[in-house]
DNA sequence: ATGGCGGCACAATGCCGA
């Protein structure tokens, strides 16, 4: 069973990318942020006949998610039922007697900023909703774009990010409260190589120097994470032509799957 | 100090992302 996260910035622009890479990897379940279309416009269609189940919530232009499936998903849930939230940042299924979900947490653009605000706010609706998530689900994992680089062995370079969005204290602090409710990084499970990041400024050949960040991220509860064997970032779609930003990550659980349905 | 790149829109420049 893997399970994957991708911040494709654009599902119109990056689809095919999307089925190549869905061809190319035995994936179960892929979250995917940033859709930026409206749920008329999903292309829902081509990711059914590719052999996959599919849910979505979407807008016009920002934001955007979707959790994409080899198999049946039920009990699905669009945002955050505590949290009143104009953007379509988050959307939960039951997938194999998982709880999957997928967010895209707010960027905060600066500290200064309106919308860093709204990102705490964001952040504490979650822990709240996740919480009573946790109640009812023994296996649950959140996967997505958290805009948070958790420590600073997630940062290219520490020193120049200080105290900056994605890496201030409340960010983190929040990023270590969900830590708290026993969900597991799948990332940190494991030893890893040194300067992994799951995404990479286009400008200024960012990801040929490696100038990147990791803050695309996998949590799993105790029961998910005990069967956890293995949790990677795939760079390969990173340097394809015209790339999304970010690259996916992958968690393999060690979990029977489940056979595939009759198409 | 600014913009760099890329995607998008009541587009032809401005916004947002991270």
């Amino acid at each position: 069973m893997k399970i994957a996260t991708w911040n494709v910035n654009s599902l119109k622009v990056r689809l095919p990318q999307v089925l190549q890479w869905l061809n190319d990897n035995p994936i179960d379940v892929l979250c995917l942020q940033e859709t930026k279309m409206t749920d008329d416009k999903f292309p829902a269609a081509e990711i059914i006949a590719a052999g996959y189940h599919v849910v979505f919530t979407g807008q016009k232009t920002y934001n955007g998610v979707a959790i994409i499936s080899r198999h049946p998903i039920t009990d699905v849930v669009k945002n955050n039922p505590h949290f009143a939230d104009e953007h379509q940042r988050l959307i939960a299924g039951t997938i194999a007697g998982m709880r999957i979900i997928c967010a895209y947490i707010p960027n905060g653009q600066s500290l200064e900023s309106d919308k860093y605000q709204y990102k705490l706010r964001w952040l504490d609706g979650l822990h709240h909703w996740l919480t009573l998530e946790l109640l009812q689900h023994e296996k649950l994992a959140l996967l997505g774009d958290y805009n948070i680089a958790p420590e600073d062995r997630d940062v290219h370079d520490p020193v120049a990010w200080e105290g900056q969005v994605l890496v201030s204290a409340p960010e983190r602090a929040a990023f270590v409260k969900m830590q708290e409710l026993k969900l597991i990084d799948a990332f940190r499970l494991f030893e890893q190589a040194e300067k992994l990041f799951s995404w990479w400024d286009y400008r200024q050949m960012g990801f040929r120097l490696n100038r990147g960040l990791r803050i695309d991220h996998i949590l799993l509860t105790p029961a998910l994470a005990a069967v956890c064997t293995g949790c990677v970032i795939d760079k390969i779609p990173r340097k394809w032509e015209q790339p999304s930003d970010h690259t996916p990550v992958i968690a393999t659980l060690d979990l029977p799957v489940l056979p595939p349905l009759p198409a």
